[in-house]
DNA sequence: GTCTATATTGGGATAGAC
DNA sequence: GTCTATCCCAATATAGAC
């Protein structure tokens, strides 16, 4: 249990703390079989869930030796965690990439609003996030992690309003929150029942809503 | 793995199909000892979640033995699905108990909208379905049962802006789904940084939201 | 119906050779 | 750094006495 008595690499690294969107952090710069071990756990947790992870089962899926694990991440609360870090990293990356592929403006809202579609409509795209959620909450270097995540994702969409500074920061926060919050809960009823709930309806309406209350507001107008 | 050959009353029990709000069913007609083996299980869903449900603690936390979860449940299996249905029918009765406790009109979407806040604002009550979710993901049979308690939300919200039956009814299947959706989406968040999101600020805007379409649309005009 | 005791499996961790 | 072999423990399931 104790992480500071062991040998090797795996022993938790240090970090002041977790640069929410930290420019090329986390595993790239892992040695080969570390990033194998890595990757392939992440195959387990999205196709078979969090339960399923088991060191053999990833050693086997990675080709690597069961020990091999032990030595690069201390144990297995250490692969978790930098597993964790890797989705953080890599999903925060994606929304950034998504959205600034455009110039500001219109352009970039519906850049973000289609990608946040995709993502409702993609059932394989929200598992592993989900998988994690239930754990996150019972360990708090987890929670701060998916929390931090949650924190990049709301800056994103404060940018793409253009809104990062300035006086509509306040107002468009708790709008960026229901954005996630509308992405996390049609993904769910997405997941749970794609053919009884039906999901394109329900985005195309949250989109109308949005459209009136960003031209209520005079702000971008997404025609 | 096959239950087909075991003894006692834990054989899968054969039901047609799950009414959605079926009145009375499921659990209160269970021998006292399934009684507590049940109600103790869902106590360590909700405080430690589901990985800590393993049959000795959930025997231990009943004050019975082991093997009689084996005996009321078959095995391991029919005691999450058991679970399952007891947390889905609660769940769905406190809702409709919820609304219907006042004449159908602005009162009722009023009771509404209070009672989402107050599960949003309330991290425990969204927990045991959070914990169930992914594993309802990989398992048809709960799969099935927690897309019906969905299919019974959506109906009783349907209901309460009097449009069960009706031409509004297509047009508010999917608000109904952004209601829900909401509510998880917002819950997720809350659950994972209370201090940092402002959920507060998030439900009243959607409460503006909300009101702004519904009186748009010239439904019901909650002032 | 309920209990004790046990069979069996699989998990995480690590020693020690290479 | 990597591998094999092993240890220890917890978990599910069930046999069989009561």
């Amino acid at each position: 249990m104790d992480g500071s008595t062991r040998k090797g690499p795996g022993r938790p690294r240090t970090r002041g703390h977790l640069g929410a969107l930290s420019a090329k952090d986390p595993i790239e710069v892992l040695p080969p079989t570390a990033m194998n071990i890595l990757t392939a756990a992440r195959r387990i947790l999205e196709q078979e869930g969090f339960g399923a992870m088991s060191l053999s089962a990833i050693a086997e899926e990675a080709g690597e030796a069961k020990a091999s694990i032990g030595y690069h991440f201390g144990n297995k609360e250490g692969l978790i965690v930098a597993l964790v870090d890797s989705l953080v990293h890599e999903a925060n990356r994606g929304l950034v990439d998504e959205t600034h592929r455009f110039p500001m403006g219109e352009q970039r809202v519906r850049a973000l609003i289609e990608g946040e579609e995709r993502i409702v409509e993609d059932i394989a795209s929200y598992r592993p996030l989900l998988e994690i959620l239930p754990h996150a909450m019972r360990d708090e270097s987890l929670r701060a992690r998916i929390s931090e995540l949650y924190a990049g994702y709301r800056e994103t969409i404060l940018e793409v309003l253009d809104a990062s500074t300035g006086p509509d920061r306040a107002m468009l926060q708790p709008f960026a929150m229901l954005m996630i919050a509308m992405v996390d809960g049609l993904s769910i009823q997405n997941a749970l029942d794609p053919e009884g709930a039906n999901v394109r309806a329900a985005t195309a309406l949250w989109e109308q809503m949005i459209r009136a209350y960003l031209r209520d507001r005079g702000l971008i107008d997404i025609g």
